[in-house]
DNA sequence: AAAACGGGGGA
DNA sequence: TCCCCAGTTTT
Protein backbone atom coordinates (compact mmCIF):
# COMPACT_ATOMS: atom_id res chain seq x y z
CA UNK A 1 0.00 0.00 0.00
CA UNK A 2 1.46 3.62 -0.86
CA UNK A 3 1.54 6.25 1.48
CA UNK A 4 -1.31 8.54 -0.37
CA UNK A 5 -3.26 4.89 0.02
CA UNK A 6 -2.96 5.24 3.66
CA UNK A 7 -3.73 8.79 3.95
CA UNK A 8 -7.12 8.13 2.29
CA UNK A 9 -7.62 5.53 4.51
CA UNK A 10 -7.03 7.26 7.89
CA UNK A 11 -9.44 10.23 6.48
CA UNK A 12 -12.60 7.62 5.08
CA UNK A 13 -11.55 6.17 8.75
CA UNK A 14 -12.77 9.26 10.59
CA UNK A 15 -15.43 10.24 7.46
CA UNK A 16 -13.36 12.77 6.17
CA UNK A 17 -14.30 13.86 2.80
CA UNK A 18 -11.74 15.69 1.00
CA UNK A 19 -12.07 18.39 -1.17
CA UNK A 20 -11.26 18.56 -5.02
CA UNK A 21 -7.72 19.81 -5.65
CA UNK A 22 -9.31 23.15 -6.89
CA UNK A 23 -10.85 23.39 -4.10
CA UNK A 24 -8.12 22.82 -2.59
CA UNK A 25 -5.81 25.72 -4.69
CA UNK A 26 -8.72 28.45 -4.34
CA UNK A 27 -8.29 27.54 -0.54
CA UNK A 28 -4.73 27.66 -0.94
CA UNK A 29 -5.00 31.11 -1.91
CA UNK A 30 -7.70 33.11 0.03
CA UNK A 31 -6.14 31.74 3.06
CA UNK A 32 -2.64 33.24 1.66
CA UNK A 33 -3.86 36.57 0.75
CA UNK A 34 -5.62 37.17 3.58
CA UNK A 35 -2.27 36.48 5.74
CA UNK A 36 -0.76 38.56 3.19
CA UNK A 37 -3.04 41.41 4.17
CA UNK A 38 -3.73 40.38 7.98
CA UNK A 39 -0.64 39.00 9.50
CA UNK A 40 0.76 39.72 12.93
CA UNK A 41 4.26 41.50 13.35
CA UNK A 42 5.79 39.22 15.49
CA UNK A 43 9.56 39.49 16.54
CA UNK A 44 10.37 35.67 15.23
CA UNK A 45 8.85 36.45 12.05
CA UNK A 46 11.71 38.97 11.15
CA UNK A 47 13.50 36.59 9.74
CA UNK A 48 13.48 32.43 8.66
CA UNK A 49 16.34 32.08 11.37
CA UNK A 50 15.42 28.20 12.49
CA UNK A 51 16.84 29.10 16.43
CA UNK A 52 14.58 31.72 16.29
CA UNK A 53 11.68 30.52 15.69
CA UNK A 54 12.35 26.85 17.93
CA UNK A 55 12.70 29.11 20.83
CA UNK A 56 9.61 31.10 19.78
CA UNK A 57 8.08 27.72 19.49
CA UNK A 58 8.86 26.38 22.61
CA UNK A 59 7.67 29.73 24.61
CA UNK A 60 4.34 29.51 22.81
CA UNK A 61 3.07 26.01 23.91
CA UNK A 62 0.87 27.02 26.61
CA UNK A 63 1.13 29.97 26.12
CA UNK A 64 -0.32 33.56 24.95
CA UNK A 65 1.72 35.52 22.42
CA UNK A 66 1.37 38.87 24.22
CA UNK A 67 2.76 36.69 27.10
CA UNK A 68 5.60 35.67 24.94
CA UNK A 69 6.94 38.79 23.14
CA UNK A 70 8.70 40.16 25.99
CA UNK A 71 10.37 36.77 27.32
CA UNK A 72 11.20 36.40 23.64
CA UNK A 73 13.19 39.63 23.47
CA UNK A 74 15.02 39.10 26.43
CA UNK A 75 15.61 35.51 25.77
CA UNK A 76 17.61 36.46 22.49
CA UNK A 77 19.17 39.51 24.17
CA UNK A 78 20.46 36.86 26.74
CA UNK A 79 21.35 33.71 24.47
CA UNK A 80 21.64 35.02 20.85
CA UNK A 81 22.84 31.93 19.37
CA UNK A 82 22.55 28.32 20.15
CA UNK A 83 26.12 28.12 21.04
CA UNK A 84 24.77 30.06 23.67
CA UNK A 85 21.81 28.57 25.01
CA UNK A 86 24.34 25.27 24.87
CA UNK A 87 26.82 27.39 27.09
CA UNK A 88 24.53 28.87 29.48
CA UNK A 89 24.27 28.16 33.51
CA UNK A 90 21.06 26.89 34.16
CA UNK A 91 20.27 29.22 36.71
CA UNK A 92 20.34 32.04 34.30
CA UNK A 93 18.13 30.13 31.64
CA UNK A 94 15.48 29.59 34.39
CA UNK A 95 15.30 33.04 35.78
CA UNK A 96 15.25 33.75 32.21
CA UNK A 97 12.06 31.56 31.96
CA UNK A 98 10.38 32.81 35.23
CA UNK A 99 7.14 33.04 35.25
CA UNK A 100 6.61 31.20 32.07
CA UNK A 101 5.54 27.97 33.42
CA UNK A 102 6.28 24.48 32.66
CA UNK A 103 9.89 24.57 33.48
CA UNK A 104 10.77 21.77 31.45
CA UNK A 105 10.54 23.10 28.42
CA UNK A 106 13.53 25.17 28.94
CA UNK A 107 15.29 22.59 30.54
CA UNK A 108 15.03 20.53 27.60
CA UNK A 109 15.47 23.60 24.88
CA UNK A 110 19.06 23.90 26.57
CA UNK A 111 19.25 19.62 26.02
CA UNK A 112 18.69 19.98 22.54
CA UNK A 113 21.49 22.90 22.14
CA UNK A 114 24.10 20.78 23.43
CA UNK A 115 22.65 17.83 20.79
CA UNK A 116 22.91 20.38 18.07
CA UNK A 117 26.27 21.31 19.23
CA UNK A 118 27.75 17.79 19.59
CA UNK A 119 25.85 15.93 16.93
CA UNK A 120 24.88 18.64 13.93
CA UNK A 121 27.73 21.47 14.01
CA UNK A 122 26.02 23.98 15.90
CA UNK A 123 23.15 24.34 13.05
CA UNK A 124 19.52 23.05 13.54
CA UNK A 125 19.29 20.29 11.29
CA UNK A 126 16.49 20.31 8.02
CA UNK A 127 15.21 17.10 7.94
CA UNK A 128 12.00 16.60 9.99
CA UNK A 129 13.11 13.28 11.63
CA UNK A 130 16.22 14.84 12.67
CA UNK A 131 14.32 17.64 14.08
CA UNK A 132 12.20 15.52 16.10
CA UNK A 133 14.94 13.61 17.66
CA UNK A 134 15.74 16.96 19.58
CA UNK A 135 14.90 17.00 23.05
CA UNK A 136 11.44 18.76 23.80
CA UNK A 137 10.57 18.59 20.51
CA UNK A 138 7.55 16.58 19.66
CA UNK A 139 5.61 16.29 15.75
CA UNK A 140 3.84 20.14 16.29
CA UNK A 141 7.09 21.71 16.84
CA UNK A 142 9.18 19.73 14.19
CA UNK A 143 6.83 20.23 11.72
CA UNK A 144 6.83 24.38 12.60
CA UNK A 145 10.57 24.73 12.03
CA UNK A 146 10.54 22.33 9.56
CA UNK A 147 8.14 23.95 7.45
CA UNK A 148 8.41 27.66 8.44
CA UNK A 149 12.51 27.85 8.80
CA UNK A 150 13.05 25.61 5.79
CA UNK A 151 9.95 25.70 3.82
CA UNK A 152 9.39 21.92 4.00
CA UNK A 153 5.19 20.92 3.42
CA UNK A 154 5.48 19.35 7.03
CA UNK A 155 1.84 19.54 9.05
CA UNK A 156 2.00 21.44 12.36
CA UNK A 157 -0.95 20.58 13.80
CA UNK A 158 -1.66 22.01 17.28
CA UNK A 159 -5.10 22.78 19.31
CA UNK A 160 -5.82 25.77 16.89
CA UNK A 161 -5.46 23.90 13.87
CA UNK A 162 -7.60 21.27 15.07
CA UNK A 163 -10.02 23.50 16.15
CA UNK A 164 -10.26 25.02 12.04
CA UNK A 165 -9.88 21.62 10.42
CA UNK A 166 -12.46 20.55 12.37
CA UNK A 167 -14.84 22.94 11.93
CA UNK A 168 -13.65 23.17 7.48
CA UNK A 169 -14.73 19.86 7.58
CA UNK A 170 -16.70 18.90 9.77
CA UNK A 171 -14.35 16.18 11.20
CA UNK A 172 -15.92 14.31 14.21
CA UNK A 173 -12.90 12.90 15.93
CA UNK A 174 -12.49 14.08 19.37
CA UNK A 175 -9.09 16.86 19.79
CA UNK A 176 -8.76 15.72 23.70
CA UNK A 177 -7.78 12.67 22.51
CA UNK A 178 -4.05 12.10 21.46
CA UNK A 179 -4.10 9.37 19.13
CA UNK A 180 -6.40 11.74 17.08
CA UNK A 181 -4.02 14.21 16.12
CA UNK A 182 -3.30 12.06 13.00
CA UNK A 183 -6.51 12.55 11.11
CA UNK A 184 -5.71 16.06 11.51
CA UNK A 185 -1.84 15.95 10.14
CA UNK A 186 -3.59 14.23 7.06
CA UNK A 187 -5.93 16.65 5.97
CA UNK A 188 -2.77 19.20 6.71
CA UNK A 189 -0.85 16.90 4.17
CA UNK A 190 -3.54 17.33 1.49
CA UNK A 191 -4.57 21.02 1.77
CA UNK A 192 -1.23 22.46 2.94
CA UNK A 193 0.07 24.96 0.14
CA UNK A 194 3.57 23.50 -1.65
CA UNK A 195 5.45 26.49 -2.45
CA UNK A 196 4.39 28.42 0.86
CA UNK A 197 4.18 25.37 3.94
CA UNK A 198 5.30 27.86 6.81
CA UNK A 199 3.00 30.71 5.86
CA UNK A 200 0.69 28.40 5.07
CA UNK A 201 0.89 26.99 8.38
CA UNK A 202 1.13 30.56 9.89
CA UNK A 203 -1.56 31.63 8.35
CA UNK A 204 -3.64 29.32 10.16
CA UNK A 205 -2.42 29.86 13.25
CA UNK A 206 -3.46 33.98 12.53
CA UNK A 207 -6.99 32.74 12.08
CA UNK A 208 -6.63 30.59 14.71
CA UNK A 209 -6.11 33.36 16.79
CA UNK A 210 -8.21 36.39 15.24
CA UNK A 211 -11.08 34.72 14.01
CA UNK A 212 -11.35 30.98 14.09
CA UNK A 213 -11.37 31.07 18.14
CA UNK A 214 -12.41 28.98 20.98
CA UNK A 215 -15.40 31.02 22.03
CA UNK A 216 -17.46 34.37 20.47
CA UNK A 217 -17.01 32.41 17.02
CA UNK A 218 -18.13 34.15 14.31
CA UNK A 219 -17.39 32.45 10.79
CA UNK A 220 -19.79 35.21 8.90
CA UNK A 221 -16.34 37.06 9.35
CA UNK A 222 -13.92 34.42 7.66
CA UNK A 223 -11.75 35.01 4.75
CA UNK A 224 -12.25 31.26 3.84
CA UNK A 225 -16.01 31.00 5.04
CA UNK A 226 -16.54 29.48 1.18
CA UNK A 227 -14.79 26.57 2.29
CA UNK A 228 -15.88 26.17 5.92
CA UNK A 229 -18.44 22.75 5.51
CA UNK A 230 -19.50 23.61 8.78
CA UNK A 231 -20.75 27.05 8.45
CA UNK A 232 -22.31 25.97 5.15
CA UNK A 233 -24.28 23.18 6.54
CA UNK A 234 -24.94 25.02 9.91
CA UNK A 235 -22.95 22.60 11.99
CA UNK A 236 -20.66 24.85 13.60
CA UNK A 237 -21.63 25.20 17.31
CA UNK A 238 -20.84 21.14 17.11
CA UNK A 239 -17.29 21.97 16.31
CA UNK A 240 -14.43 21.01 17.28
CA UNK A 241 -15.71 17.82 19.48
CA UNK A 242 -13.89 18.08 22.67
CA UNK A 243 -14.72 15.21 26.01
CA UNK A 244 -13.69 17.69 29.00
CA UNK A 245 -11.17 16.80 31.32
CA UNK A 246 -11.07 16.17 35.24
CA UNK A 247 -10.77 19.11 37.27
CA UNK A 248 -7.85 19.69 39.51
CA UNK A 249 -7.04 17.94 42.60
CA UNK A 250 -7.12 19.48 46.29
CA UNK A 251 -3.94 19.54 47.96
CA UNK A 252 -3.34 21.20 51.45
CA UNK A 253 -0.14 22.79 52.92
CA UNK A 254 0.94 24.88 55.44
CA UNK A 255 3.52 27.39 54.23
CA UNK A 256 5.92 28.10 57.06
CA UNK A 257 7.76 32.02 56.68
CA UNK A 258 10.45 31.71 59.30
CA UNK A 259 12.57 34.71 60.12
CA UNK A 260 15.71 34.68 62.13
CA UNK A 261 17.21 37.18 64.22
CA UNK A 262 19.37 38.53 61.00
CA UNK A 263 15.88 39.40 59.31
CA UNK A 264 16.35 36.46 57.04
CA UNK A 265 13.66 33.81 55.89
CA UNK A 266 14.17 30.09 55.41
CA UNK A 267 14.06 28.99 51.93
CA UNK A 268 14.31 24.83 50.51
CA UNK A 269 14.87 24.34 47.21
CA UNK A 270 12.92 21.79 46.08
CA UNK A 271 13.63 18.29 44.34
CA UNK A 272 15.41 18.43 40.79
CA UNK A 273 12.51 16.29 39.75
CA UNK A 274 8.91 16.83 39.70
CA UNK A 275 6.36 19.70 39.94
CA UNK A 276 8.42 22.67 40.48
CA UNK A 277 11.91 20.92 40.06
CA UNK A 278 14.87 22.84 41.67
CA UNK A 279 12.76 26.46 42.02
CA UNK A 280 12.86 27.99 45.83
CA UNK A 281 9.91 28.02 48.50
CA UNK A 282 9.27 28.47 51.70
CA UNK A 283 9.05 25.49 53.95
CA UNK A 284 5.63 23.50 52.58
CA UNK A 285 4.54 20.79 54.55
CA UNK A 286 1.43 18.38 53.43
CA UNK A 287 -1.59 18.82 55.73
CA UNK A 288 -4.56 17.33 54.32
CA UNK A 289 -6.35 17.68 57.30
CA UNK A 290 -6.54 21.08 57.06
CA UNK A 291 -9.39 21.14 54.47
CA UNK A 292 -11.44 20.37 57.53
CA UNK A 293 -9.71 21.91 60.35
CA UNK A 294 -8.90 25.43 58.68
CA UNK A 295 -10.79 25.73 55.48
CA UNK A 296 -14.52 26.05 54.58
CA UNK A 297 -14.80 26.15 50.53
CA UNK A 298 -11.07 26.58 50.28
CA UNK A 299 -11.52 30.02 52.42
CA UNK A 300 -9.78 29.87 55.67
CA UNK A 301 -12.86 29.85 58.46
CA UNK A 302 -12.98 33.23 60.89
CA UNK A 303 -13.59 31.45 63.87
CA UNK A 304 -11.70 28.27 64.65
CA UNK A 305 -11.39 26.34 68.13
CA UNK A 306 -8.37 27.33 70.11
CA UNK A 307 -7.90 23.67 70.91
CA UNK A 308 -7.74 22.78 67.34
CA UNK A 309 -5.01 25.63 66.21
CA UNK A 310 -2.99 24.99 69.19
CA UNK A 311 -2.90 21.22 68.53
CA UNK A 312 -1.95 21.98 64.85
CA UNK A 313 1.12 25.15 66.13
CA UNK A 314 2.09 22.20 68.31
CA UNK A 315 2.43 19.46 65.48
CA UNK A 316 4.07 22.14 62.90
CA UNK A 317 6.73 23.43 65.30
CA UNK A 318 7.56 19.90 66.00
CA UNK A 319 8.20 19.00 62.47
CA UNK A 320 10.22 21.89 61.73
CA UNK A 321 12.38 21.49 64.85
CA UNK A 322 13.07 17.96 62.94
CA UNK A 323 13.32 18.94 59.95
CA UNK A 324 15.66 22.22 60.20
CA UNK A 325 17.16 22.06 63.73
CA UNK A 326 15.71 25.44 64.61
CA UNK A 327 14.29 26.80 67.66
CA UNK A 328 11.20 28.83 67.31
CA UNK A 329 7.81 30.74 67.87
CA UNK A 330 4.92 29.83 65.89
CA UNK A 331 1.91 32.48 64.98
CA UNK A 332 -1.13 30.56 66.22
CA UNK A 333 -3.05 31.05 63.63
CA UNK A 334 -2.38 31.42 59.72
CA UNK A 335 -2.00 35.07 58.72
CA UNK A 336 -3.82 34.61 55.07
CA UNK A 337 -4.23 32.06 52.72
CA UNK A 338 -2.53 31.43 48.95
CA UNK A 339 -3.90 29.14 46.71
CA UNK A 340 -2.46 28.21 43.38
CA UNK A 341 -4.20 26.08 40.43
CA UNK A 342 -1.73 23.90 38.39
CA UNK A 343 -3.19 22.15 35.73
CA UNK A 344 -3.55 18.81 37.39
CA UNK A 345 -3.59 20.25 41.30
CA UNK A 346 -4.80 23.07 43.25
CA UNK A 347 -2.72 24.07 46.07
CA UNK A 348 -4.56 25.82 49.17
CA UNK A 349 -1.59 26.60 51.64
CA UNK A 350 -2.03 28.33 55.15
CA UNK A 351 0.57 30.84 55.12
CA UNK A 352 2.23 30.90 58.87
CA UNK A 353 4.75 33.19 59.66
CA UNK A 354 7.39 31.98 62.80
CA UNK A 355 10.52 34.01 64.79
CA UNK A 356 13.42 31.40 64.64
CA UNK A 357 15.65 31.96 67.84
CA UNK A 358 18.21 29.53 67.82
CA UNK A 359 19.52 27.67 64.44
CA UNK A 360 21.93 25.16 64.29
CA UNK A 361 23.50 26.28 60.57
CA UNK A 362 25.88 22.83 60.73
CA UNK A 363 22.81 21.14 60.70
CA UNK A 364 20.34 23.00 58.46
CA UNK A 365 19.59 20.51 55.49
CA UNK A 366 21.54 20.61 51.71
CA UNK A 367 18.47 22.33 49.80
CA UNK A 368 17.90 25.28 52.19
CA UNK A 369 18.99 28.46 52.91
CA UNK A 370 18.57 31.60 54.74
CA UNK A 371 17.93 34.29 52.66
CA UNK A 372 17.60 38.00 52.87
CA UNK A 373 14.44 39.19 51.42
CA UNK A 374 16.49 41.70 49.31
CA UNK A 375 18.17 38.97 47.94
CA UNK A 376 15.32 36.96 46.85
CA UNK A 377 15.50 38.26 43.09
CA UNK A 378 18.47 35.73 42.88
CA UNK A 379 15.91 32.99 43.74
CA UNK A 380 13.46 31.48 40.85
CA UNK A 381 9.93 31.41 42.88
CA UNK A 382 7.23 29.69 41.10
CA UNK A 383 3.58 31.40 41.51
CA UNK A 384 2.45 30.01 45.03
CA UNK A 385 5.73 30.92 46.53
CA UNK A 386 5.41 34.75 45.29
CA UNK A 387 1.56 34.38 46.53
CA UNK A 388 2.55 33.36 50.29
CA UNK A 389 5.24 36.06 50.34
CA UNK A 390 2.58 38.60 48.79
CA UNK A 391 0.53 37.62 51.65
CA UNK A 392 3.09 38.18 53.96
CA UNK A 393 3.93 41.85 52.94
CA UNK A 394 0.32 42.62 52.43
CA UNK A 395 -0.32 41.44 56.29
CA UNK A 396 2.55 43.58 57.20
CA UNK A 397 3.13 46.34 54.81
CA UNK A 398 2.23 48.55 57.73
CA UNK A 399 3.99 47.58 60.74
CA UNK A 400 7.58 47.24 62.00
CA UNK A 401 7.27 44.35 64.28
CA UNK A 402 6.11 40.78 63.69
CA UNK A 403 3.78 39.77 66.03
C1' DA B 1 -3.67 5.83 26.82
C1' DA B 2 -3.35 8.71 30.69
C1' DA B 3 -1.00 11.66 33.80
C1' DA B 4 2.44 15.23 34.80
C1' DC B 5 3.72 19.72 33.96
C1' DG B 6 2.38 26.59 34.98
C1' DG B 7 0.41 30.51 34.30
C1' DG B 8 -2.73 33.81 32.29
C1' DG B 9 -6.97 35.53 30.07
C1' DG B 10 -11.88 35.86 29.62
C1' DA B 11 -16.84 35.02 30.75
C1' DT C 1 -14.65 32.92 40.65
C1' DC C 2 -14.61 29.31 37.64
C1' DC C 3 -13.60 27.77 33.11
C1' DC C 4 -10.58 27.36 29.31
C1' DC C 5 -6.26 27.14 26.75
C1' DA C 6 -2.64 22.51 24.81
C1' DG C 7 2.39 20.32 23.40
C1' DT C 8 5.95 17.04 25.18
C1' DT C 9 7.60 13.79 28.29
C1' DT C 10 6.90 10.29 31.49
C1' DT C 11 4.39 6.52 33.39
Amino acid sequence: MTNKDKKMEVLELFGVEMWPQEKIEAFRAALLSWYDIEKRDLPWRENHDPYRIWVSEIMLQQTRVETVIPYFLRFMELFPTIADLAAADEDMLLKAWEGLGYYSRVRNLQKAAIQIMEDYGGEMPKDPAEIRTLKGIGPYTAGAIASMAFQLPEPAVDGNIMRILSRLFEIDADIAKPGNRKVFEAVLREIIDPYRPGDFNQALMDLGSSICTPKNYHPENSPVKAFNQSYINETWEKYPVKSKKKKAQPVFYAGVLLRNEKGEFLLEKRPEKGLLANMWTFPLIERPDFEQQLFSNGKLKGTVPAAITDNIVSELDKKLTANYHISLVLMKRPLAEATHIFTHLKWTIAVYFGRVEKENSSELPASCKWVAPEDFQHYVFPGPQIKMWEAYQKKFKHKSSSF
